[in-house]
DNA sequence: GTATGCTTTCGGC
DNA sequence: TTACGGCCGAAAGCATAC
């Protein structure tokens, strides 16, 4: 039976979710906002809404230049609640999985489903299905969203993309090569822009070309694993399962210092918080890590890192406490820059419960 | 050379 | 003119083993 994959995308998630919640924000723009603490208006927006984007206001934008965009406009700034939308989520996760037969959540505002056998492989069935998803979130959340139905994952993403907001895209295996042929390289996942530059020097701007690479020759540029996943996708092909629930693979925590330093201590001072925080949940959900790493942002807003990997995994709040510690002194001192933003992060996580004790390890 | 694992950086939301 | 978060997973870069 053909597969049927779909992609669930929440449409301007946040900023949707406080129009709901204060009706008097439709028709303005909505910005939801991190603020960092470090004067009253530092920070970025994390979402905006339709009218907002359509004045300029991207994610990732400084408030302030935000607000300068927005002039004379009656912008609404808002907090981001991060709890609140993720409850919200919750319960829309919650009743998506009925209509399916798999959901695979992915980022708090989208999730992959598979309705092959709720649709019997057939694609008219499964628009209904989409549709009946789309009513339900519009009904019980009062929220809009964008869904493409497709015969995989890859085509699924891009579907959800294709219209928005409000969208559906339906594209069936007889549609999905002549949909892909026109696309720049770009909207296939896992091409980035080494890889866009890649083909791009043997002239492959867009999805079609690229189905026409031999996969051997993209074999021998890019590996054999991207290589034949590359023409596999460009050519409608791509056969990665939608998996129930995708195991957390690290956890990090980040935060603005109050002033640029390269000062360990004062960093340190700063951080600790965060570091207790990351242990807590790390605890909460019976984790252990194996790899942990100092974040280092400096004024330059360049990244640095430096990690550690241990030879067993650990959830020993001391450990992240000293050998954090010890990583950031690491950055501090051979950073030439002054530290803007720190964090801590950890990685290679575990189940305490299926981890290998000490007397086992040293079998 | 290729596979594998670790570290660092990138990029999406 | 500049302005600037907090996460996550994936990609890229690099070292080492075979």
């Amino acid at each position: 039976m053909n597969r049927v994959i779909g992609h669930l995308d929440l449409d301007y998630f946040y900023a949707q979710v406080e129009e709901v919640q204060d009706p008097s924000l439709r028709g303005r723009p909505v910005l939801v906002c991190v603020f960092s603490g470090r004067t009253d208006e530092s920070g970025v927006v994390s979402t905006a809404n339709y009218i907002a984007r359509n004045l300029g206001v991207r994610s990732g934008m400084p408030i302030s230049l935000a607000k300068k965009r927005l002039a004379g406009k009656d912008g609404s700034f808002i907090r981001m609640q991060h709890e609140k939308y993720e409850a919200i989520s919750e319960q829309i996760m919650q009743t998506t999985r009925e209509s399916v037969d798999l959901l695979e959540q992915s980022g708090i505002d989208e999730a992959f489903f598979d309705i092959t056998q709720k649709s019997a492989g057939d694609f008219v069935s499964a628009a209904s299905i989409a549709r009946d998803i789309k009513e339900r979130i519009l009904n019980s959340q009062l929220l809009t969203c964008s869904v493409g139905v497709a015969p995989n994952k890859v085509v699924a993403k891009i579907a959800s993309d294709f219209t928005k907001p409000n969208g559906l895209t339906v594209v069936t295996p007889n549609q999905t090569k002549s949909f892909l042929e026109p696309l720049p390289v770009e909207k296939l996942y896992g091409v980035g822009p080494k890889t866009a530059k890649a083909l791009s020097e043997i002239g492959v701007e867009t999805i079609g070309q690229l189905s026409r690479q031999k996969s051997e020759s993209l074999e021998k540029i890019f590996g054999q694993k991207l290589g034949a996943y590359l023409h596999d996708a460009a050519n409608g092909i791509n056969d990665e399962p939608v998996v129930e629930s995708r195991e957390i693979t690290q956890l990090s925590r980040i935060i603005t210092l109050k002033r640029n330093t390269k000062n360990p201590e004062e960093i340190y001072a700063q951080l600790s918080p965060a570091i207790e925080d990351l242990h807590s949940r790390l605890v909460a959900n019976n984790r252990s890590f194996r790899t942990l790493s100092a974040i280092a942002i400096l004024t330059d807003l360049s990244t640095r890192t430096k990690s550690r990997t241990l030879e067993a995994h650990t959830n020993d709040l001391e450990t992240l406490r000293s050998l954090g510690k010890e990583l950031l002194t690491e950055l501090a001192f051979s950073s030439a820059r002054e530290i803007r933003r720190a964090g801590i992060r950890v990685a290679e996580l575990a189940d305490i419960a299926n981890q290998t004790s000490l007397a086992e390890y040293l079998e």
